[in-house]
DNA sequence: TCGGGGCGTTGATGCAGATCAAGCGCCTTC
DNA sequence: GAAGGCGCTTGATCTGCATCAACGCCCCGA
């Protein structure tokens, strides 16, 4: 590899590509409906018959938020749910003080509102510009009342993210700086990879600080694992992420 | 309060109480079936109809575990979900190395098994002699899909655990030991309290290392915090256990 | 009754990562 | 094109917690 071809940036996962399941719709109310974007993203609707899609295609519509913008703080009533179909979201918690974990970077097809409660259990951000998948939660919710298959994709996706969350959980109690680091980038590789992206040069549109917070360090920490990482070729710094130069010593390091 | 009357040994949470919903059951197979322990401790079963509560009995039978008896190993084919009884269990994953991260202790009442997946996703320990009710995996599964609003209650509590999990990442990145140790203690006050427990003397069954496992910290940290604690009058230490002395003072430390 | 192991506490010391600080490159704005 | 802000890196120093070590208590089994 060259150094040129090295040093290109990272290609950002910037959306769900059009799916054969994605319908132009109409709504009485005028509202441009979701066109099936979010529907396709929705790894929660494998199961689901076109008529339904079709249903919850007519429910949804396009949202789009800009670069760090805020979707909705913690504790906020949960008017939405969410189906992200491009662009990257931190969602995290506040201490009284200011401190902050993030619990989770969200990408393209994740849903944002499993739980279908209230009120929202923590804040989301967008990090890049988002486009996403909107539902109204009381419409979504009748609507997955009605769908046992649906609610039971849901139950499905949300005790996988309760695994991913002890996982994370093993990560920042029990694991060194570099373990942490390593291991979050091989985590974000398996996730490209699932969504069809190259995952040799990992994308990461969120800054230091949000790794830091993600990872329980600090952003200096963060950074000086990363250089180190460079310096021994482990890692390659490129505009806007990091290229994976040597995986099987990424994977000695940050192995689980 | 006297020094006697302060070193009285903590409650421990022996049994869920026997409920309206309890039915002793005969079972033709000749086993015996969990006489309603279980779905009575069931919190997820709320919405559940009598006769749909006594189909739950039939499925299910008591299982007892001794103190310290591994009830199933991350990875393991997942043949039964379970209902704690009775006594405390810890979850954990282990790294190759053998560094443990402790995800969660469950108390009487707490289900094990809400993925319903095909394997467990971490181990699980006795920690005290634990009682529990067992349902044959496949069985529960078939009969979840058969009752949606179940299904939706296990949504709930799957989703509800997410939430626990998202605090206790904040807890394990951003907090101090004195934070950790307070804050677990505070949870745990609330958990007993739901279960109808006092909640002045907080029961620990599990060791000094358990609670550093589970806290992100070392065993020999746990104890300074907890001594340091004690010496300020916020806690007394009594045997198997901690009474909180000082409840808004370890409130200001352990605040979330 | 003694010995040993598990559990907990406490002290001395070490170190990974936090904190404090400076400087660089690249925007954006005026 | 100067100025300022933001993100990132790197160096110097500090510190909270880990590590290493010793010991006491209790229980249990020989």
């Amino acid at each position: 590899m060259s150094q040129t071809s090295d040093a290109q940036p990272a290609a950002a996962v910037t959306e769900i590509q059009a799916g054969a399941f994605d319908r132009p719709r109409c709504r009485r109310d005028g509202t441009s409906a979701c066109e099936g974007c979010g529907v396709r993203a929705f790894s929660v609707c494998g199961s689901l018959a076109t008529d339904e899609l079709d249903a919850l295609n007519t429910m949804s519509e396009k949202a789009h938020f800009a670069a760090k913008e805020t979707l909705f703080l913690q504790g906020d009533r949960a008017d939405f749910v969410f189906n992200i179909t491009s662009g990257t979201l931190r969602l995290y918690k506040l201490l009284p003080d200011g401190r902050r974990q993030i619990v989770g970077f969200l990408l393209p097809g994740d849903f944002v509102g499993l739980s279908l409660s209230e009120r929202y259990g923590f804040s989301a951000d967008a990090i890049d510009a988002v486009s996403a998948c909107r539902f109204d939660r009381s419409d979504f919710v009748a609507f997955v009342d009605r769908k046992p298959h649906l609610l039971r994709r849901l139950h499905e996706a949300a005790t996988h993210e309760l695994t991913v969350a002890q996982d994370h959980m093993v990560l920042l109690g029990r694991r060194s700086a570099e373990e942490k680091v390593s291991s979050f980038l091989l985590t974000m590789r398996e996730r490209l990879h699932r969504l069809g992206a190259s995952a040799v040069t990992i994308p990461l549109p969120m800054t230091r600080q949000d790794l830091a917070d993600h990872l329980g360090l600090t952003l200096e920490t963060v950074s000086r694992i990363v250089s180190k990482l460079a310096r021994e070729k482990v890692l390659l710094v490129v505009p806007d992420g990091l290229r994976i130069m040597n995986p099987s010593r990424l994977e000695q390091i940050g192995a689980s």
